[in-house]
DNA sequence: AAAATTGATGAACACTGTGTTCATTAGTTA
DNA sequence: TAACTAATGAACACAGTGTTCATCAATTTT
């Protein structure tokens, strides 16, 4: 395994087993794809792989690594909100450039989020966007009031696990839905909260009567 | 590999072999337990193993099967809802439910939610809770006014994922935080979105902008 | 363009873990 | 007590791993 070698020969072969090796997860469960299985489909010779992975899982950890940075320098933090006030529109165009994101890495994105066998590729993406959220929201409240530490803590879990989960969806449906609709659905949900959305009220006696305790 | 032996002998050794596991799993990666690592674990001959199951995916794969379908069945659905109208306590009562449950099954969920080289839980435990919670709003909204179809469909999801971020990031902080706290921004998350609760107010212009549109 | 460097090849190797078989032992059930 | 069946442990063939090495071939460098 080298340190990154600039060698034509070099990179091509990388290329190549990234390449091979997203549609054999594509089409298969981690667990059952072999070097072997990777040094065929890539044409490259099984001892070929060991001289830029150590092992199948370290291919697996620099492919999401990458992508995972990838994505997060993608999204710039606009400035979605002026005053201590969200702007809707600001929003919105920044869920969308999320979806394009995604759009554009499909093949990445579905290997990594439905193959059975991949470990922790939610949760990496999760702690990625948690990290990115966090800080932007830390920014933007600094000007504030604020809430307390644990909330600054929690919502951008919600957040992140939540668009993760979104993601995941959309894909699922073949990304029928257009991603300005979906962009929409984020911001009302971010905004108005799960239930609201779904047309719910809330009983207001009841919620005093929580806030009494 | 039979199906389920009342012998007590076998009972013993499914027992053993599965507690076992998940101290195995709370040490180290799941790639690298190998049936050898579990038997000797358990007390067990390595032959023995393969009299109970296929294989160590077969023991994951049932272990989680039991684990979820144990969660399920304990959130019977309170009526949190009374004309259409949320009720704060009911809601909080069952978010509390919820977490009375993850700390009753600690080791388990630790193991199944941190363990590096587990795949898929995070994804199974969310289509779990998915269909259940989608179940539940369905009925709940029967008698009300609905949302569309695609938003029918996409809220759960973000609840359902929200909820299972959340409960990770209870875990990993050794869940310091009470489980009252916890329920309480379940259901203000849930009633007003995480921007809101974070003390963020929304441009209305903007707003009807977006509206127009 | 020639020389030096470095990547790729393919065969060979020892090793680890897998999943199965089978005769024997020992615990459970009726 | 007798009949049953789970557990044992050793043996087995097999597949995949990760490494080595001499040789060939592509690429940089001079």
């Amino acid at each position: 395994m080298n340190t990154l070698s600039t060698d034509l020969r070099a990179i091509k072969t990388r290329a190549a087993i990234q390449s091979h090796f997203i549609d054999l997860l594509l089409e298969k469960n981690f667990n059952e794809i072999t070097v072997k299985d990777i040094a065929r489909a890539a044409n490259i010779g099984r001892g070929t792989f060991y001289l830029h992975y150590t092992d199948k899982f370290d291919l697996l950890g620099k492919l999401m690594d990458e992508g995972l940075k990838s994505a997060t320098d993608n999204f710039q933090p606009k400035a979605y909100f002026k005053e201590g006030k969200v702007l809707p529109e600001r929003l919105v165009g920044y869920a969308l450039k999320m979806f394009d994101h995604f759009q554009e890495h499909e093949r990445f994105y579905r290997a990594m989020l439905f193959n059975e066998g991949i470990s922790s590729f939610r949760y990496r993406m999760q702690q990625s966007y948690l990290k990115k959220f966090r800080h932007e929201i830390q920014e933007l409240s600094q000007a504030n009031r604020m809430s307390d530490p644990i909330t600054m803590e929690i919502l951008p879990i919600f957040i992140s696990s939540g668009m993760i989960g979104l993601v995941g969806w959309w894909f699922k449906n073949n990304m029928r839905i257009s991603k300005e609709y979906m962009a929409r659905k984020v911001f009302q949900v971010m905004t108005k909260g799960p239930l609201q959305v779904l047309g719910f009220a809330i009983d207001e006696e009841g919620e005093d009567e929580l806030r009494k305790k």
